[in-house]
DNA sequence: TCGCAAATGTGACTTTAGTCATATTATATT
DNA sequence: AATATAATATGACTAAAGTCACATTTGCGA
């Protein structure tokens, strides 16, 4: 967990932190990385890093969590709702045309490094990308999910919303752990994914 | 992940290795345990070690999952389905008598060093609880549960009956992580679990 | 503005994880 | 049985994580 002296921080420190995290994150697979290069790069005391973060797999999820949030700005921004993206428009559109789409809409937004960072994620133990997915599920996606389930007519009234809205973030979470456990083709998360989604919507429309 | 160099071990060989790391997991919170200590123990070089695992998680998750195991055969063995047990059993009873019967289960099954053993599992990082806990879900629990969606009338017969036995494997973990997150009092858990069950049933019932 | 307490900063130090070159043992091939 | 080849075992070594006692700064009531 990132401890709230880390929040407190100055932006600039906060970011330098982020930044030298960044670039350790980019250009290393996930168990070659070393929070003490992070720490001679950023110009904080070893001591000092324990007071902000637990481990490895904080600074890590901060540096996830950046892009994720671009991500859904950009959407937002563009007025596209977030529950459409992914899953389920691939299965509306069928896998070709979703992935096209989908894969142009992260051109656009994400620089390459970014997409360094995410294909560390993806390379990562197990247990340290499911933290990091579920974390920017729970923190950043499912808070707009929720917004956007109360405000959908075809939403009953009487839900959770946020506790269906974090099940709905997990939309690729979840069968991306089953497939990965399966070694299935990564073709086939998407329909797994689709059946999770289908799963939550039967309980929730009215 | 455990690897296959560790499978083919003898007999003998492994459970000198569960031995120690039992020990060491029973008596230590999980950051205070050293692979160093569980090696000396039960007089397996350092090398040997990372020929057989990837990282201490795996050495919890073999102590976790030989519990499991132990549970899961029990209740095979009165004749008692899983899928009964927890939180279902939990809503259909109320919670007061459903954690009752639950725990005088616990109770007759485990012993108390087991407890020792999960009540460390439950304090453990996040990303280590939660890799151990799906982890036992997926491999131990969820083929059970297949089984039983299978010979089970009140289910459909056209669905993907492993992929569902995971996500219904996932009952204790996924309202466990959004309880954690949203630092929801212990008892709150066992209906978010019901309503995820719910909704997943929602889905696969004629 | 002084003095005190709480919060934050610091880096030498200890312990732990993880690597790797080499040794040993098992298995297959002729 | 002799030889080659692959699989496993080993522990000294390197690099990393994590700790802790002490220093410094900040906030705040008198």
């Amino acid at each position: 967990m990132i401890h709230s002296t880390f929040e407190r921080l100055s932006e600039e420190k906060k970011d330098r932190i982020l930044q030298a995290a960044r670039a350790e994150f980019i250009h290393n697979p996930y168990e070659k990385t070393s929070i003490n290069r992070i720490l001679t790069e950023a110009g904080i005391p070893k001591g000092s890093f324990y007071q902000y973060f637990d481990d490895k797999s904080d600074l890590f999820s901060l540096c996830i969590n950046a892009v994720y949030r671009k991500l859904i700005d950009e959407r937002k921004k563009n007025g596209e709702p977030l529950l459409e993206s992914g899953m389920l428009r691939m299965k509306r559109l069928g896998f070709e045309k979703g992935y096209q789409l989908f894969s142009k809409e992260l051109n656009e937004y994400l620089s390459e490094e970014d997409f360094a960072l995410f294909e560390n994620m993806l390379h990562a133990p197990h247990h340290i990308r499911t933290f990091v997915q579920m974390n920017a599920a729970s923190a950043l996606i499912a808070p707009v999910i929720s917004e956007e389930l109360k405000s959908d007519k075809s939403v009953r009234k009487d839900i959770d919303y946020d506790y269906y809205a974090y099940l709905l973030s997990l939309t690729e979470v979840i069968p991306v752990d089953y497939g990965t456990r399966k070694e299935l083709p990564m073709e086939e998360f998407y329909f797994l994914g689709y059946k999770y989604m289908r799963s939550i919507y039967d309980s929730i429309l009215r």
